[in-house]
DNA sequence: TCCCATGTTCGGTATAGCCGAACAGCGTTT
DNA sequence: AAACGCTGTTCGGCTATACCGAACATGGGA
């Protein structure tokens, strides 16, 4: 087998339970197909794999919930299973930070009307681990879990203001920093620029840097040591009238975020840029 | 989680992929270690697999996110990964009735000072779909994606309620049904006569029967169509004058109940007793 | 009704998953 | 300090097993 499909290089190829590897790109397969779910037939050309196999998968992963079928025998739709739900509960249950931001990101939201976030980094990306979404407003892509661009994500560039300048940089020129709108910025020492701005006044911005219309802000929130627990941030519509109110957002979403560090038994920033244990 | 540990007992031990069912095993054994993680040779031992065959899933799961580690290369500490949490954000986010039900519960936790809970129906089991947390109460265990057994859960008798009477009695007898404390109600009998009961008056009620010390009471949700959507309910802890507030607090679900279906775009139950399609 | 595409079942074979053992680091203990 | 004990990592090798191809079964659509 010269080439796999959803491929990601890890170090050693070796050292890897392939069968396995096929099972959780099949998880990711199915979770991208949604509500509908996917039938087993295009399940297996999906992943190049034999009715047979993707069928002997699905009946494991159907025997511990991480799947659910649906239909008849026929035209079967598998979907994603609660296992994993409850496994996932687990992962955010064990951030103190959620249980922190989240009561206040709703007082954020209601206040602003925007849908707001709390991220936390990880392998130099943020992750998103808690969301409010402002009631009415459109569906912003805010799934928990999901891994924002650090270069074009205002709770991406307030967690990597934070973080020594070197390390910071080692993120930025890591991989080839994907383009997603003509705002996207991908220079490195710019960013680097930014991001030292972004320290100096408190807030992150991103002004369509990720999707075309919608603009971001976004503040850190230390914990008691004063080291960056994570990063919150406010997502909305970018509108007329948007450079006037940039500053008072701000204004607020930093209040905010220092609530949180409050909350956490925190108060600032340690001034040496320290960071959090990876 | 009263039991379980390696092999549920599914219909057809063939067609199955033994790799994968050994890792899903895994995922879990590192889920119930919570936030401290667990180590690679404790992993080993837990499933009486080998080291390396241990190390080799590991480093799969790891490769795609399921699994994250921590610290240094010898004493290094597995907990789940973000990938997990993502997904699960997809199970969850593919329930209409979660959306419509968590501004409801947010009101009526806030009214109560109870912790509340979503669930649906799922093969004969209520699984918990969303969840609000009394401030500064007692933390139940109320994770998302958690099988409530349905014989002794307010949300799992609402829902069995109204079901047509020889549905709920073959869920009822299926397996055994698991002793939890001593008011826990096994009897088929009596429990089809409680379900007839709590259909008349709207609301079912778990009396310490799962958790010494705790109850709860639990409504129905109904759709456009008049079909159970799924169940709603208010936890805590069973105090004096419990007997007294009882009938109040039904009432008070049973209202907010009632808006999550009209915000469903339904108004009451069907009277046939219908449920949804499983 | 036929037909097509789907899900299910079945041997056979080469693969690859598992084991045991040996190696290599770090923490702890005497 | 040095030896120990435990950890995680790497390595051949055997054989279980995961995959394939094909055949069967089953429902939906025209």
């Amino acid at each position: 087998m010269p080439e796999r499909s959803g491929g990601q290089a890890g170090k050693s190829e070796r050292y890897r339970v392939q069968s396995l590897g096929r099972a959780l790109d099949l998880l990711e397969d199915i979770g991208r197909r949604g509500r509908e779910g996917a039938r087993l037939s295009d399940l297996a050309r999906g992943q190049s794999l034999s009715k047979a196999a993707t069928y002997a998968i699905l009946q494991t992963l159907l025997a511990h919930g991480f799947v659910a079928d649906e239909g008849a025998s026929i035209n079967r739709r598998y979907r994603l299973g609660f296992s994993l739900a409850r496994l996932g509960d687990l992962v955010i249950a064990n951030i103190a930070l959620v249980d922190a931001a989240l009561p206040i990101l709703r007082e954020l939201t209601a206040e602003l009307g925007l849908t707001s976030r709390v991220a936390i980094l990880d392998d130099g990306y943020a992750v998103v681990v808690g969301r409010v979404d402002a009631p009415g407003a459109v569906r912003f892509d805010a799934a928990l879990g999901r891994r924002e661009l650090p270069h074009c994500s205002a709770v991406g560039k307030a967690l990597l203001s934070r973080l020594p300048p070197d390390e910071a940089r080692a993120i930025l020129s890591r991989d080839e920093l994907p383009v997603r709108t003509p705002h996207t910025n991908t220079d490195t020492a710019s960013l680097m620029a930014e991001l030292a701005l972004t320290a100096r006044r408190g807030y992150a911005v991103d002004d369509e840097e990720d999707t075309e219309g919608v603009a971001c802000i976004g503040c850190c929130v230390f914990d008691r040591t004063g080291s960056v627990a994570g990063a919150i941030s406010a997502t909305g519509l970018k509108q007329r009238g948007w450079a006037k109110r940039r500053e008072a957002l701000a204004r607020t979403i930093a209040h905010h975020a220092a609530r949180i560090s409050r909350s956490l038994g925190g108060s600032g920033p340690e001034p040496g840029g320290s960071r959090r244990a990876s």
